[in-house]
DNA sequence: CCTATTTTTGCATTATATTGCTGTAATAAG
DNA sequence: CTTATTACAGCAATATAATGCAAAAATAGG
């Protein structure tokens, strides 16, 4: 059996219990209780899960305590962000996707001029909901315990409706040749039809997202507009997207 | 069981109770008090609940006040909260207002059997997706800032497709002759809608707005099927309902 | 196809953490 | 003041973590 394979089954046991214990993964597929460890070490370094003594459990969220959510980047986030909001005119309309980075963005949105601001993602909704300026716009639909995004059907279904002025599309992986994947299939849907609803695609990614790959993808590299990170122009990282018709910040 | 699990689950408890008793803990997760009582100290340093002699309390119960009708009117919504909790049978799908009183049913859902979970209200999809045994899908649209619950033709449209069995629909004022009234025209709306949407139609409903009135009318008294208040069913508030199609709790 | 190199895995050993129990001190309540 | 309950420290039993090492597996280069 794989790594990946062994990883991807562990996420999906957290996923599904919101915990496991190390001797029964151990057990059930069948490898030693040192191997599972070691694979739980990876993930909570990935900060996919969290490690605890005795197996690990999910990061989702519990209302109280904020384990785990040190953000490693947050300073890089910021300046994403601070980037971000810099293509923001008044009185536009825009679509922020889920993710940490866009949460940073919503914060900073400014209070001087009035902003009409579409979401499925229900900490950005409520980050946005104490601005006054800002009309906030729920994409209903279910929601996904883990990235706290509205899914499915009916939210893409909102999304057909709509067309807004500037999409920040938060993005876990981007590569010069395969474009942008993703981990889960459904968020794919949803990020597919947000690309859709949206005149201008703005991807805010910090660089260690840049070159990586997941299982599936959602568009190609040519759908974005503007790729935000916190690199310097001249890093080797970027040589491959500058021939390409987007601009870089 | 995982010791972070315990932490989870007694910040929970707190979370909803405002307290807890070391013992009522122990014997409930089945560990020694010890073990609680180390647990407590370690979320205690963490700043995340108050150990004091005995269990524990929420941090912010003491600056609530000690005359606190806040405090007093809540004990009365959980009450009232339980009794709803206890009309819902495994696998039904519910549809939940927004309100206090619901988020205090919200909160206090049964984790023992799985639910589906319509609701347009911010803080209590934040509140359900605690609860990795229902599935919440969030009526998206335009969100009001006051009330934290999506309005407006998407979200009615939302609400038209879907049908529920129980819907627990939180109110403002009810009056025996008038039925049920709002402030707000929007809001009117969306409760119309959620009436449609429902196969049975619950009132939690705590006792100062019983006989109240306001602007708009929602609906007649004979569109709901059951009211739940925390009077006793003898008092003369109630008179007028009885002899309504009504059942009272 | 074969071999050198790296990665992954399981095992043994040692170190650390967790838990319940004991006895004793502290605290609350009558 | 007395009594019952709760807190705490120390201890032992058990479970889990970390480390180093060797065998096995995968990978890369010729």
């Amino acid at each position: 059996m794989l790594k990946e394979e062994r990883h991807r089954f562990i996420l999906n046991e957290v996923g599904i219990h919101n915990r496991v214990l190390l001797t029964d993964i151990a057990s059930l597929l069948d490898v030693s209780v040192d191997t599972i460890r070691r694979d739980i070490k990876e993930l909570h370094n990935s900060k996919l899960l969290k490690k605890v003594h005795g197996g690990a459990i999910s990061l989702g969220f519990n209302n109280y305590n904020p384990i785990g959510k040190t953000v490693y980047s947050l300073e890089e986030k910021s300046r994403i962000a601070e980037k971000g909001i810099s293509l923001i005119k008044e009185g536009q309309v825009i679509l922020l996707s889920g993710g940490t980075t866009n949460l940073e963005l919503a914060k900073r949105l400014p209070s001087k001029f009035k902003l009409t601001c579409f979401t499925p993602s229900l900490p950005i909704a409520v980050q946005l909901l104490t601005k006054s300026n800002i009309e906030v716009i729920f994409i209903g639909g279910r929601l996904s315990k883990d990235s706290q995004i509205a899914i499915g059907g009916s939210a893409i279904n909102m999304l057909s409706e709509i067309k807004v002025d500037i999409c920040f599309l938060g993005t876990n992986s981007i590569h010069p040749v395969e474009g942008l994947t993703e981990f889960d299939w459904e968020i794919v849907q949803m990020k597919k039809a947000m690309i859709h609803s949206s005149r201008k695609v703005v991807s805010p990614c910090i660089s260690e997202k840049i070159g990586s790959l997941q299982r599936f993808k959602i568009c190609g590299v040519e759908e974005i507009d503007v790729l935000i990170t916190e690199l310097e122009p001249w890093d080797v990282k970027l040589d491959a997207f500058k021939n390409m018709n987007i601009q870089l910040l």
